[in-house]
RNA sequence: GCCGACGUAGCUCAGGGGUAGAGCGUUUCCUUGGUAAGGAAGAGGUCACGGGUUCAAUUCCCGUCGUUGGCUCCA
């Protein structure tokens, strides 16, 4: 007999050789009918594989993160299985499950696949499913597992399993199909109930660009059909809140082949949305003691040599300017780091001067790869909200705490309370990687992670993610589709102040080194735009909107008293429009809604009489007619809700 | 940069070897209206660009550019 140990603290005797499926069932009918996978001693099992000994069991369900990927990866062996039925000759690489779905890299040899084949693909694959077939694990030895490859004429294959140690080989088999496996598999292909083909994409092997390009295709599946349908329902409601169109429809960015791609072009109300982003952190800065800076948008080739960063991206980005004198080059400014490192270096400082906080909105240029372009998100000239502190090593916990302040100010003022934040630090295997002494990246390492602490973030430490001149913390925040990007950064750098001879007058009389920190709270203008629209869905907070009301007059009559509510607007400063096109109130409506404006103010014969305006707010709530003062009092208090200042969070 | 898909009116999209269509928008006229589309008429396209095949190409093929899903990259 052994004893097992659940979740719940109970301990359970059964025999030995029991199952985990057996144990469910033993717990109840349903449990035993929706387990899909388990873990015994912490591994990864198969709900089929006899216990032995004592230990704890832990059993998944679909609602279990861990249940859903492993129904994806048996989902994968299944599209592998269709895949090979339906491509006779073609070769399998590796397939894992991820966030949604799975996919499988197989090269096709002389196959191509495009969308048109993905219908016989999910039909194969649920006829796979439909056969109930049963998911075996069996060991191989290192030499019968690279001789069935070699027979298979999969080098693939057999370059994973020479990576492998002979005795931790295992094949799983399912109906006729074998596949090299670590394991953890659901019960049977049965339980798949809707198998969809979602896209094929590139991906080389092994992720590296000088090996064989195989073709990645990507699938999900569920054990209802109910949950497909769901799910692709989610993923249409994803595309009305992609940024790309909204932006679009909203009338905010554009972009021009003539211009160039990746350079984005600011039409009126996407530039007035961005100053209004813009003035709300410079306010926020001027309170945390920043000083505003200038530098121009190029510099001589010299300055990006002294920074470095020429060694390392010049050839791969865009290429000097030359001018009529000889030898003369200048770079589109990549960063705005190494002026403010040489507006730094204008005077000398005194340590009581210290910190000094230098900020610009610097527009950078960069020549990233042309099939990296993506709407605002990655784009080749962008906005930094850049600043950077210049301060002493015993002043760096204080800054970095304020910076992340500042931060989180900014994320919470414009809702994004999702954020994931990541702390880069050094990979100890390879200290040579990295400049600046181990006390110094000790202490700055720390102080991230201390910060981090004691702000309450929820974070990560991400070992080896660091850059080589210094450790970073990341706010991370998803898009519509769940993609992950980067906005905000606070970065500590040991380099440039060494390159640029950076230098203060400390109290001993001596000269010093100052650490600098780089930090964007937005990270760029562009990137935070685009995500702020797929978060809010283009509904912005009424402090940011371009437009926070439409004055629509009945009928050309009322224009004027609509003329003059709108000055009345202009006086309470709420920012406002006047739709005096001979349109029905109805029409008026319907379009000022489809542009998401928060508010309408109606204005007619009553209205008129009343010196009222009727309030109707986006969504169709209706609140009725009242004085410009009362809307302008309501908008007010409604913006004091949701934005605060600085430091009265 | 690589692999796949796509590119038709300002926008969203249909069509297809015999030089094009819808809805919305736009223009003009009628209508002067009360909380998500009032009516009528008109204008608007070298079917991304460049080659090739063909009697004939917007349609088929190739290339370029752009967009897009991934990969690689990301200061």
């Amino acid at each position: 007999m052994i004893h097992i140990t659940l979740p719940d603290g109970k301990t359970v005797t059964y025999p030995k050789g029991i199952t985990p499926i057996e144990v469910a069932r033993g717990i109840s009918e349903g449990l035993a009918r929706n387990v899909i996978s388990a873990r015994f001693n912490n591994r990864k099992v198969e709900t089929v594989t006899p216990l032995e000994t004592d230990g704890s069991l832990v059993l998944y369900t679909w609602n279990d993160e861990e249940g859903k990927k492993t129904f994806w990866h048996s989902s994968s062996h299944v599209l592998a299985q269709a895949l090979e039925m339906l491509y006779p000759g073609i070769k399998l690489t590796i397939g894992p499950a991820i966030d949604n779905g799975f996919y499988y890299d197989v090269d096709f040899m002389d196959h191509t696949v495009s969308e048109k084949d993905f219908p016989a693909i999910e039909q194969k694959a649920m006829e796979i499913a439909r056969g109930k077939h049963e998911f075996k694990m069996r060991e191989v030895s290192k030499a019968d597992a690279l001789s069935y490859y070699e027979d298979h004429e999969n080098q693939y294959k057999v370059e994973l399993i020479e990576n492998l140690e002979d005795g931790e080989i295992t094949f799983c088999d399912h109906d006729t199909f074998t596949d090299l496996c670590r394991g953890g598999h659901i019960p049977n292909t049965g339980i798949i109930k809707a198998f969809k083909v979602l896209n094929v994409a590139g991906a080389y092997w092994r992720g590296d660009e000088n090996r064989p390009q195989l073709t990645r295709v990507y699938g999900i599946s569920f054990p209802k059909q109910k949950e497909l349908t769901n799910y692709l329902h989610l993923l249409e409601e994803a595309k009305k809140r992609d940024h790309r169109k909204l932006g679009k429809e909203l009338e905010l960015f554009t972009f021009s082949q003539k211009v160039g791609q990746g350079l984005p072009l600011w039409l009126p109300k996407g530039a007035a949305l961005r100053e209004r982003l813009e003035d709300f952190l410079k306010k926020a800065q001027k309170k945390a003691g920043y000083e505003m800076v200038v530098s121009p948008h190029i510099g001589q080739k010299e300055l990006y040599v002294t920074s470095g960063h020429y060694a390392k991206y010049g050839e791969d980005s865009f290429q000097p300017i030359h001018t009529p004198k000889q030898d003369e080059e200048f770079l589109l400014k990549p960063m705005n780091c190494p002026h403010h490192c040489e507006i730094y270096n204008a005077r000398p400082y005194s340590y009581r001067e210290l910190p000094k906080r230098f900020a610009e909105f610097g527009t950078v240029y960069r020549y990233e790869q042309s099939g990296e372009l993506h709407g605002l998100t990655r784009v080749r000239g962008f906005t930094q909200d850049d600043a950077h502190i210049f301060c002493t090593h015993e002043q760096l916990d204080q800054e970095f705490k304020e910076v992340i302040d500042l931060s989180l100010y900014v994320l919470t003022s414009l809702g994004f309370d999702n954020y994931t934040a990541q702390v880069s630090v050094r990979d100890p295997e390879t200290p040579e990687k990295y400049i600046g002494s181990v006390e110094n990246w000790e202490r700055a390492e720390a102080a991230i992670i201390n910060a981090a602490r004691e702000k309450e973030m929820n974070f990560e430490i991400v070992p080896g993610e660091a850059a080589f001149y210094g450790p970073k913390l990341d706010f991370m925040v998803k898009d519509a589709l769940g993609r992950k990007w980067q906005l905000g950064t606070i970065q500590v750098d040991y380099n440039l102040p060494e390159r640029f001879d950076l230098t203060y007058k400390g109290s001993d009389n001596e000269t010093h080194r100052p650490v600098m920190i780089h930090r964007a709270p937005f990270g760029s203008m562009e990137r935070f735009v685009a995500l702020l629209l797929e978060h809010t869905g283009g509904n912005f907070p009424l402090w940011l909107t371009p437009v926070q009301a439409m004055i629509l007059p009945v009928s050309e009559k009322h224009e004027k008293y609509a003329q003059k509510v709108l000055k009345s607007m202009e006086n309470c400063e709420i920012r406002a429009l006047v739709d005096a096109r001979s349109e029905t109130v109805g029409k008026k409506i319907r379009e000022t809604e489809m542009q998401k404006l928060p508010f309408m103010l109606i204005v007619g014969d009553q209205e008129m009489d009343q010196g009222t305006v009727s309030v109707r707010r986006h969504g169709g709530e209706d609140l009725g007619a009242q004085s410009v003062e009362a809307f302008s009092d309501l908008v007010k208090n409604e913006i004091n809700s949701t934005l605060k200042r600085f430091k009265e969070v």
